[in-house]
DNA sequence: GCGCTCACTTTCATATTGAAAGTTTATACA
DNA sequence: TGTATAAACTTTCAATATGAAAGTGAGCGC
């Protein structure tokens, strides 16, 4: 399934005018080239998203307070943040574990659980080059896992 | 072959003092966590670093100018600090191309091309969910590449 | 009403980014 | 001897992003 630029999609054109709004921000789903790899950075291209996805696909963390709890300690402004571009690019989408107050669990798209193969690489290159933990996505079943917080 | 911290080491202690220069940064070695993702976004986790690592790796590129003319067009403040960074991270190498003046090409070292299962499962995602290009590495025998400006 | 929890949002100081201009070293003419 | 050109950076500085910490709001339990 093709991510699809849902509120734009038009390459850079015309700059735009004052600072840019959160909201012009997170929805910019405009691209610098046609690499593959640079769009794909656009969205990944930074040191938290991708940890947010591992925490998703990889330690059954779905609420907003366990995506917080994890090792590297993302700030709450990043994680909400990240959270929302993840959503809005259709890689995350959120639905209500509970009402009054409505509460979202936050989950992997089909095209967000197709990173897999990517974290799997980002993470074997880490383990052999910067010794970094192994962590075998088969022997935990995609429910949460006590060694990682 | 491992990445070793050349210059540093040991995890995240003692808070400095005052803002850190820019050599501080380059060679700041240490991790969040030890999390092989979270390692590797320390050193690849932003918009410019792996699409260094592209036209090193797959488009021939290997002086500061066929690097900085990518179609990405990254600035050149950036691309010398990156080169900087790979450098002391160990992925990347230079030599001298030509004497007076002294030029250098800049290559990558084993730990730096065995980034390449990464960059090829990024490039993957980008093709299926962002419309992104394909780039077939066979096709080109890593010298450059017309359609690669 | 009072305190507590979860899920954020806001604030603000610091750090990073990027556009553009400047510097350095050396060759090539005129 | 000047002037121009070239590659490879470095410097400057305004705009943007990050992150620590405090604040907000909705509802529950007592």
């Amino acid at each position: 399934m093709k991510v699809s630029a849902v509120l734009c999609g038009s390459d850079r054109s015309e700059p735009h005018r004052g600072p840019m709004t959160e909201m012009q921000k997170t929805d910019d789903h405009s691209f610098r080239s046609h690499c593959s790899i640079a769009r794909t950075l656009e969205l990944v291209g930074d040191k938290w998203t991708l940890l947010v996805v591992r925490d998703l696909l990889w330690h059954g963390k779905h609420t907003f307070q366990a995506l917080q709890g994890s090792a590297e300690r993302i700030p709450t402004n990043m994680l909400a943040e990240r959270l929302r571009r993840l959503m809005s690019w259709g890689l995350v989408r959120r639905e209500p574990y509970q009402d009054r107050p409505v509460r979202y669990g936050y989950y992997l798209t089909e095209a967000g659980w197709a990173l897999e193969p990517v974290l799997l690489q980002v993470m074997q290159w880490g383990h052999r080059h910067l010794d970094g933990d192994w962590y075998d996505p088969e022997k935990s079943g995609r429910n949460g896992d006590s060694e990682w917080d």
